[in-house]
DNA sequence: TTTTTACTTGACCTTAACGTAAACGTAAAC
DNA sequence: GTTTACGTTTACGTTAAGGTCAAGTAAAAA
């Protein structure tokens, strides 16, 4: 039994973000609250792209990267021009994950190299204190 | 034979970066060429200095967690005590980018979802155009 | 009925990572 | 000897993603 509707403190403390950071993605056309009278109320569509729109963040997308992706999600798919487009969109990010994917793996190689050095040092240094 | 010596358009050509760039990670601290005159002379370790700083930009780093990390490369290690909090900041610096990895799979996940549904659209509304 | 409490709308502030333009130095090329 | 090319410093500008007030509304609690 989700719930079908929320208001911004009970969002804000949910995902642990500010309201200011809502009212943002809402200025930004991330999310599209109602209201009720001047209090904005959430619907579960709006829970739901808060979810993308911080998952988004935390591989690094800007918050208009974000915004087309979740574009792609809503929108009519009727047509075929549209529906390759939508498929395009999703391998060009999908490859680009990929590339951030390798470049990490690099950088823990590279993490793990320098880690290993200093810990070759302790086996030829006399371990002071 | 790679080459001892860099001045500042040979290295903005090579990495594809901008003069502006290569003078502000020097502001930041990130890099120290030497002067010929007024002019800047970048070493082979200024050189690796900039791959590591732009391989961490690639995974997310900002300048200064940059920064951290190559002091981490080029400090003294003599003693027990810096040994350990050097592995210990590359541990940290690891499983952080585990995370990001393993969000990075989820957001390929969700945008191959979003593709199969675009996809099965197909099979259900013919095809226009 | 007065206080809280929660929410609202401006509006300006902040940090990171450079971009950009001005004004100047110097050395090679013409 | 003066353009041209390349480099320098200084300094203000810009974008993203909010932070941080200030001032006001509205409902609920005391």
């Amino acid at each position: 039994m989700a719930k079908e509707e929320y208001n911004i403190s009970e969002l804000s403390s949910e995902f642990n973000i500010t309201p200011r950071a809502l009212r943002f993605y809402e200025d930004k056309g991330l999310i599209k609250p109602i209201r009720n009278g001047q209090n904005r109320i959430y619907s579960r569509k709006d829970h739901a792209r808060i979810i993308w729109i911080l998952r988004g963040k935390r591989v690094g997308f800007s918050l208009s990267e974000i915004s087309e992706v979740l574009n792609l999600y809503y929108q009519d798919n009727g047509l075929k021009k549209q529906r390759l487009a939508t498929i395009k969109a999703c391998d060009e990010k999908i490859s680009a994950l990929e590339i951030t994917k390798e470049n990490i793996n690099e950088t823990i190689r590279e993490l793990n190299a320098l880690k290993d050095s200093v810990e070759d040092l302790k086996k030829n240094i006399p371990l002071k204190e």
